[in-house]
RNA sequence: GUGGCCGUAGCUCAGUUGGUUAGAGCGCCAGGUUGUGGCCCUGGAGGUCGGGGGUUCAAGUCCCCUCGGUCACCCCA
């Protein structure tokens, strides 16, 4: 064993592994930005204070952070989700609304690792500033939906509910608070104390004495203002347009505080009930304000790419794809020929790799086959001699035959071209 | 933070009631072919048995501590 490993709750990924990940980033870039969505990239760190305004009486901002004071004394925290960086970003630089923002990164949150949880996680995300119409709402939703199609993923359920606003939410607040207190005896330990200061999060609770109150609690979607029962039909009914299937989760309530209005959640239905939620998100039409810019309202999602990849494992999808070089050049000559024929190939856009260290003849067909190569190209001492080169295919039939030289990189690229 | 399970080669693992120099398969390297891959044959490298302490004539094996992995609770992606 090595002393040296990666820090509790990370991971290294390698190739061919890590190609399923360049595969999955390049399948969501190309969902969203075929939408009009545009890379944004922030810190991986900012100022302690980004995080707390966010959400100081969550769990993710007060038990979870992975905050220090840096060598300037400064309180900095890692950032244990995008979307306040992406706000931060927005109020700093005030982008043309509506503006519509992805981005791919990770994410640091300090708990006990296990099955599809980490310190650092990585999630793949958007946000849009700047509109409050209810058919953005359907746009981001059905983006993500569209996403976990394109990855050939079909056991995905997109659940959905609403918070209300500033309007609906205090008065269900208070119905809420009125109906636990009454049933405050069958809470569970945790809530019985704690339910007034966050009731929302008793629906969330999952011990069994909780769910039963919490199923037969006042709903908020059915004590919506108008304004916000309105926006909820026609977010709603805008997924029902575009044929994607949702379900009313009444219950829904997100780990961070900061939404209003739709909140919505994508459950992969192939994986273990405590690590199904491969991605969130739903409106925060307060948040921008909140966090001292102009009255902006906005909603975005983040999906978990561990999350994803599980689910993708699991429905038996996205197979790694295949990384071979388009040639591979075998020189047991001394190495000239290597040296100058890999670089040319490459100059002429001619995926290309090679032994070194002088290795023997079968063993560097040995690592030529392994490279998934089409072609070897092969130099040997008669071949230096006598300035030709032999091409060899290293699938099919193998007859190889000598090439001048001076034309094998455009043989070479004629063959693969055709 | 609490609890279950697990730490032997790069990987997957075997290792008997404690008993000599800790093994296998795969992978890697070399040779069999002084210039030609996949199959085969032969050989080789690679381990402080996670670490520390203890019991014992003797510990990979038993005991304690510790570190790490993994899973679950909590919370979430």
């Amino acid at each position: 064993m090595s002393e040296l490993r990666h820090p509790i709750g990370t991971f290294d990924v390698l190739a061919p592994d890590s190609r399923r990940w360049e595969a999955l980033l390049a399948v969501f870039a190309r969902v969203v930005e075929g939408a009009g969505y545009g890379l944004v990239i922030t810190p991986t760190f900012e100022d302690l204070q980004v995080f707390q305004r966010v959400g100081a009486s969550t769990d993710i901002v007060r038990k979870e952070m992975y905050d220090f004071e840096d060598k300037g004394g400064r309180r900095v925290a890692l950032r244990p989700e995008v979307t306040a960086s992406v706000v931060r970003a927005f109020i700093q630089h005030r982008p043309t609304t509506p503006w519509k923002a992805w981005y791919a990164g990770s994410n640091f949150r300090y708990e006990s690792p296990q099955a599809g949880r980490y310190r650092e996680f990585h999630q793949v995300g958007i946000e849009v500033f700047g509109a409050a119409d209810a058919d953005l709402d359907v746009e981001v939703m059905a983006l993500g939906w569209e996403f976990y199609r394109a990855l050939g993923l079909r056991r995905v359920e997109l659940m959905v509910n609403s918070l209300g606003d500033a309007t609906c939410r205090p008065p269900y607040r208070a119905l809420l608070i009125e109906y636990l207190e009454a049933r405050s005896g069958d809470l569970c330990d945790e809530h019985r104390d704690r339910f007034r200061e966050n009731p929302l999060r008793v629906l969330d609770c999952k011990r069994p004495t909780c769910k039963a109150v919490a199923a037969d609690a006042p709903k908020q979607v059915e004590h919506l203002c108008d304004a916000c029962g309105a926006h909820f039909a026609r977010a709603t009914g805008g997924l029902d347009a575009l044929g994607i299937p949702w379900t009313l989760a009444t219950n829904l309530v997100r780990g961070l505080d900061y939404y209003t209005r739709t909140t919505f959640e994508y459950a992969g239905l192939a994986l273990d009930s405590a690590q199904n939620a491969v991605g969130g998100g739903g409106r925060y039409d307060a948040l921008v304000e909140e966090m001292g810019g102009p009255s902006t309202p906005g909603i975005g999602f983040a999906l978990g790419v561990e999350r994803i990849l599980m689910a993708c494992d699991a429905e038996g999808t996205l197979a790694a794809p295949d990384a071979a070089v388009d040639v591979f050049v075998v020189d047991f000559a001394g190495g000239d020929a290597a040296r100058d024929l890999t670089a040319q190939l490459r100059a002429a856009g001619v995926r290309a790799d090679r032994s070194f260290d002088g290795r023997s003849a079968k063993a560097q067909f040995k690592v030529a086959d392994r490279s998934g190569a089409r072609l070897a190209l092969v130099v040997g001492p008669d071949d230096a001699a006598a300035g030709t080169v032999m091409i060899r295919p290293l699938t099919g039939d193998r007859t190889q035959w000598a090439t001048p030289r001076d034309q094998v990189v455009a043989e070479v690229a004629r063959l693969l071209g055709s």
